[in-house]
DNA sequence: TGTACATCAGTGAACGCGCGTTCACTGATGTAC
DNA sequence: TGTACATCAGTGAACGCGCGTTCACTGATGTAC
């Protein structure tokens, strides 16, 4: 029976603690890429030894999987606070994405860059991209729908288990995969420095394919 | 002097060990991805001690420059061949890329997934991007140019120093750089796994964005 | 309010590992006369 | 063709490092009577 509501201050600070761990893990990362997160380091940092640290997570992998599952919640939270505040389409959920991705980068590529060798995300997890997804088809399916229907979206209509019960339509499904494919596709270049020395602005190019798709 | 040509047997010799142990790397990414690389593994499993190595490589960094090297070399090679067997057409570009990108993808990782922690490619890399750029800006180039003027295309005509010397008209700048972006966000999302469960076939996609950039 | 006990945070030592890299060396291969 | 020397591939030992993780332990904090 989980009373959630009343923490004894053992729990609290136990709690403050896993918190403090992982803003350094995340201080680690956002400098040297989750690659070289290491849980000695941390303990150092924090003035502690490292087996100091087994007290809150039963290992390095433990903390790996949380750090995701919780970048992946900010995203989520990040997007659904905006769509509170500025409406629900599809301008929004676009700037808040590249604004959460360019904010951290290494946060960006935990969650969506090279997978981490050898590790795999929980399926708890897939519950939090359902949620994002959930927006985006939201937006989409608010949508005029416009143009013809593609043959991709006929191809979705009959695969769409990663829509299942969204009553999107299969152009909105459609739109839906492809903002997020063109936005990750400036995103991950940008954010990996690919534009650097190019001379343009990554911004307008990605403000552009946003209109585009707003078409 | 450089005597291209001529060959001493040594010479012979310590261009065949590299190749090897080259090859012992590539077959440890794809494995484990590129973080894993390591000199002292790839000795083993060439079944000589881990000093011996440096007779051939002044140390990992280097190793792994020349791997990045010859994947973006390997690039080059594969739309220039197949542009020169089936048309310098963006069809063409976009099809080579997705069947290099897929055949290993931590090769591809390595040239556009999260930079390698600490390390930065050196100069002479551009030379060979540059000569990417090219192909792509070409084929773009040949396209009818459709459409109007688009306020990015304004905008990358003032900031061309990527394609500086290239006849390209802005409209050809601005898809260049779409077709990169798109078939990044695809290729990059599939290749990490991130449609793996949701049922449709990533490949579709890649052939709808495809369709979407010639009309 | 005070005492007895249980809980739990944190320590220090240790284990085993693999890493990159250096160094002095052996032994084979190639070169010059 | 044979001998003397230089070149160079590869070895084994060693250095110093940091990693994740375990274990038995101390000392402080909270709990029950």
């Amino acid at each position: 029976m989980a009373e959630s509501g009343t923490k004894t201050p053992r729990e609290r600070y136990r709690a403050q603690v896993r918190a403090e761990i992982k803003q350094h893990a995340w201080e680690q990362i956002a400098t040297a890429g989750a690659s070289a997160l290491s849980l000695n380091a941390i303990a150092k940092q924090m003035g502690l030894s490292g087996p100091a640290l087994y007290r809150y997570f039963a290992g390095r992998d433990e903390l790996i999987t949380e750090l995701v599952r919780d970048a992946y919640r900010s995203l989520a939270d990040t997007l659904r606070a905006a769509t509170e505040s500025s409406g629900a389409d599809i301008t929004t959920l676009a700037q808040a994405l590249r604004g959460w991705a360019l904010e951290d980068p290494n946060r960006y590529f935990l969650v969506y860059g090279t997978p981490v060798p050898g590790y795999h995300a929980p399926d708890d997890i897939t519950v939090i991209a359902d949620e994002i997804m959930r927006m985006l088809l939201d937006a989409c399916t608010a949508l005029p729908s416009g143009g013809p229907a593609t043959s991709f979206a006929e191809h979705l209509q009959e695969h769409r288990r990663w829509a299942e019960g969204h009553p999107a339509p299969p152009a909105a499904l459609h739109r839906a995969l492809v903002f997020w494919t063109r936005l990750h596709g400036v995103l991950s270049l940008e954010a990996a420095g690919h534009f650097a020395g190019m001379g343009f602005d990554p911004g307008q190019l990605y403000a552009a394919e946003l209109d585009e798709l707003r078409r």
